[in-house]
DNA sequence: CTGAAAGCGCTTACAG
DNA sequence: CTGAAAGCGCTTACAG
């Protein structure tokens, strides 16, 4: 027996193939593929003679050959706006340990809340034909929607709910759980509640319609009350505009910021400043980030539950890229107000 | 002229492909994508005439189909130990800020600080034979470290420096960087000073070695001056041990924490404990992490350039995978330190 | 410097 | 339920 030389323009990788399988299980290599993964259609012995096999052999799925037959990949896009905010770091992590163990990877897209960034990941992203999409909230370029759409990849929006027909969402009522907060702040008795924001995405705004709202309906609303910023948020700038709604409406007697870090920044500057919280005027967050419990005092806000989001978000994605319409097309994880010692 | 179907087994996906461009160009496909990628040995006039064909049809290369033909991806894959670090997340956005305009994507693993974490991360990413490797620090395991030397993909560390051969690595002296910050409390006049650290990973070894070395070149060093906690850094830990460390040595009169979450803690416990900072003692950080300089008082800190980390090593690597030995295979940042109100 | 041939390792679509 | 054929869209190696 001699040893051949491989043919011309043969290339040795040495990878163990499904045809290697296939031998070795004595079955054709398209049995082979389909009783991998999971297909239907196939002998259950069948099934455990070619699982033996490709065990023996130590076979693993080229995923660059299986994405160039089958016209997708194995990763899923996960577009958010930003990793500063503690809160996407959360929905990313549990999205990622969801969909690792079934074999997909989380490509991770941010947007420096830019739509025109959005679509442009958007559009990378497509190239490689990612099995499934996760993007926060709704507010993507008409052109964005239409690459989605024209893709034909399921897509999951998180942070948000939509009852739309064909949207698949996980998160929750923004706007409800302002409006919660806001109560609490009205039964502590607090009545010259302001709202101070930053970023102002449409979550932002939304809770902003929930405090709104709520005052509306006392009868205690002005607008002057109102403080929207557009700059990113931040402690610093939390600080600046706590200092600045007092200088300005010294009456107000809570403030509800729209995200943790604009409140924590306005309890230091409290301590700074030497106004008394919540004595003199009560201060209550959003998100329940990182540090919050520890502030001085302790920080009122709302507790979101990214991690659920996340978790619920990519198994929902995991059913819809197997083509399985999910039980809800819109899941709604809640949300909890924390009292702490700030109002 | 009839409208001819497809014949048996045809799969059409509308893609324009490297022959459509070869068609349109007059040239072979071969030339289309040797002249596309940039390769040498194409003759110019041919470049320009596949370039303005490419643009004319809108041709895009598929990237699962040159990842089975080439035998690598495009993507890069990144290991952190963590993403609620902000250090990490400035490392990525930058990693990514240079990656993504050459046709690279990160793919982002975390390793939650767990060697065999990293480990099994590194297994699945290499499966997609990715086109390159970021890792944070030195401390693989051997079977990870064998893994990629097996892989032959080129790999960049970042966060600490090596001058290793073979080793491609971007950060700062972690240690020296940590005796500097020592050497601003001696210079301040305080002689009993503390070094506070969770999580306890490489760099935060180093950092305390740097402490070490400062406070025995004074005969100033005490073992009790040591605190090393295990669990993960917080501001809650760094409350806690604040306490703990001026109830167990009363005469301390500084305190080093390893991270600025740590001290940020401490300086919220020392407001809740009428702690005297810096009077009674001293309070410095590592990292300078948002918020730090908002502190009351704001927190005396070292600056590292984790941004300018990211970006170099993605440029290195970018190199490196073009098969460029780099011009120095070890870059050195540098780090500040920032003098604030708590020392 | 350019090209014809072969192949990368899978899956789709068609039959049976 | 199973398979023989073809193909996904590139690049590698060999020639010239």
């Amino acid at each position: 027996m001699t040893h051949s030389l491989p043919p011309r323009g043969r290339r040795a990788t040495g990878r163990i193939t499904l045809n290697d399988v296939a031998h070795s299980a004595g079955v054709s290599p398209i049995t082979v593929s389909r009783a991998l993964r999971g297909e239907r259609r196939v002998a259950p012995e069948l099934i455990a003679r070619v699982q033996a096999a490709a065990r023996k052999l130590g076979y693993v799925p080229d995923p660059a050959a299986r994405a160039l037959a089958s016209q997708h990949g194995s990763h899923v896009g996960v577009l958010v706006p930003a990793l500063s905010n503690a809160l996407f770091v959360d929905v990313i992590e549990e999205v990622q340990r969801t969909l690792r163990p079934a074999g997909y990877q989380a490509l991770i897209g941010i947007t420096h809340y830019d739509k025109s960034e959005e679509e442009q990941l958007l559009r990378e992203q497509l190239l490689h034909r990612p099995a499934g999409l996760v993007l926060a909230g709704f507010d993507q370029s008409t052109a964005a929607r239409a690459l989605i759409a024209d893709s034909g990849v399921p897509c999951v929006h998180v942070m948000e709910t939509s009852e739309e027909e064909g949207v698949y969402s996980v998160g929750f009522s923004q706007r409800e759980a302002a409006s919660a907060l806001t109560r609490h702040l009205l039964e502590r008795g607090r009545r010259r509640i302001a709202f101070a924001a930053a970023q102002l995405d449409p979550r932002t705004l939304q809770r902003r319609d929930g405090w709104r709202g709520e005052l509306q309906k006392q009868g205690l609303h002005d607008p002057k009350l109102e403080w929207m910023n557009p700059a990113p948020s931040s402690m610093a700038l939390g600080g600046q505009m706590f200092e600045q709604i007092l200088a300005q409406t010294p009456k107000v007697d809570a403030i509800f910021f729209c995200n943790d870090d604009l409140a924590q920044g306005a309890l230091t500057a409290a301590l700074r400043l030497g106004v008394q919280v919540p004595a003199q005027v009560a201060v209550a967050g959003f998100n329940d980030l990182t540090g919050s419990d520890q502030m001085v005092p302790p920080l009122t806000t709302v507790r979101t539950r990214r991690g659920e989001i996340g978790a619920a978000a990519a198994r929902m994605l995991l059913g819809l890229m197997q083509r399985q319409a999910p039980a809800q097309s819109a899941i709604d994880v809640g949300f909890e107000v924390v009292v702490r010692g700030s109002t």
